[in-house]
DNA sequence: ACATTAAATTCGA
DNA sequence: TCGAATTTAATGT
């Protein structure tokens, strides 16, 4: 069974439950590494695990018809996915690839169903977290700039340092722009000029294998 | 696609 | 264990 403190660590939803509640979350979640390039979850597979990132980075992603791959967002250390599927049984409607080496946790589908019928702090942190997801896709709708290259990596980024969404996270990200390239559904050339362009602005600095947001709200106000 | 530069790793003392 | 040399990874154009 996982340590109490790498779990305390690993998953700020564990740290306000109660003694009960915190052993029943203990007992559900385990440890699994996939490589840079695998699928993690299947579209079309029934999930049966709320998932959080400890190392790594993953992108949430849909194949269209025409073979086109929509990106919803990535998810770094800190973050947790999945609540939607497993709340409802029902199956995956996207798919789950790691962009580089990384390590999950995952919470058994029957311990998050405990967990959600007994703990209020557990669906404090639940709710927060659909909350954002929801202002997120609805920004989404609202944008009309979504073909301009320096909007979708605005984008992709600014979900990346969702305060409610990434409680751990600083300014500071270690990110590769191949990987922010195909975040935001664009070439790394393409992201690399995006980056300069933003970090031009005073938006974000740009670091070898990595960045810094200097200005949060104006990232945001990029893309919608 | 190619050239450049930063970082990680290996190797010899 | 230190640092130079080599290899790998990321960036810029």
């Amino acid at each position: 069974m996982i340590d109490p403190n790498r779990l305390r660590r690993i998953a700020a939803w564990s740290r306000p439950l109660d003694g009960a509640a915190f052993e029943r979350a203990r007992a559900g979640v385990t440890e699994r590494s996939f490589a840079r390039g695998s699928c993690v979850f299947v579209q079309g597979q029934r999930f049966d695990a709320w998932a959080g990132v400890i190392e790594g980075l993953v992108k949430l992603c849909r194949q269209s018809r025409d073979g086109k791959e929509i990106t919803y967002t990535g998810v770094h250390a800190g973050g947790w996915f999945g609540e939607g599927s497993v709340l409802k049984g029902e199956v995956r409607r996207y798919e789950v690839i790691a962009l580089r080496d990384t390590t999950l946790a995952l919470l058994d589908r029957a311990s998050f169903l405990w967990l959600f019928e007994h703990s209020a702090d557990f669906n404090r942190f639940l709710v927060g977290q659909l909350n954002e997801r929801l202002g997120q896709f609805m920004g989404l709708l609202e944008s009309d700039r979504l073909r301009d290259p320096e909007a979708r990596v605005a984008r992709a980024l600014a979900s990346m340092f969702n305060p409610v969404l990434y409680p751990e996270a600083g300014a500071h990200l270690v990110i590769s722009q191949e990987e922010v390239g195909l975040l935001a559904g664009v070439s790394r050339p393409v992201a690399n000029q995006a980056l300069k362009a933003l970090a031009g602005d005073g938006v974000l600095r740009v670091e070898y294998g990595g960045l810094t947001v200097l200005d949060l709200e104006r990232l945001r106000g990029y893309g919608g």
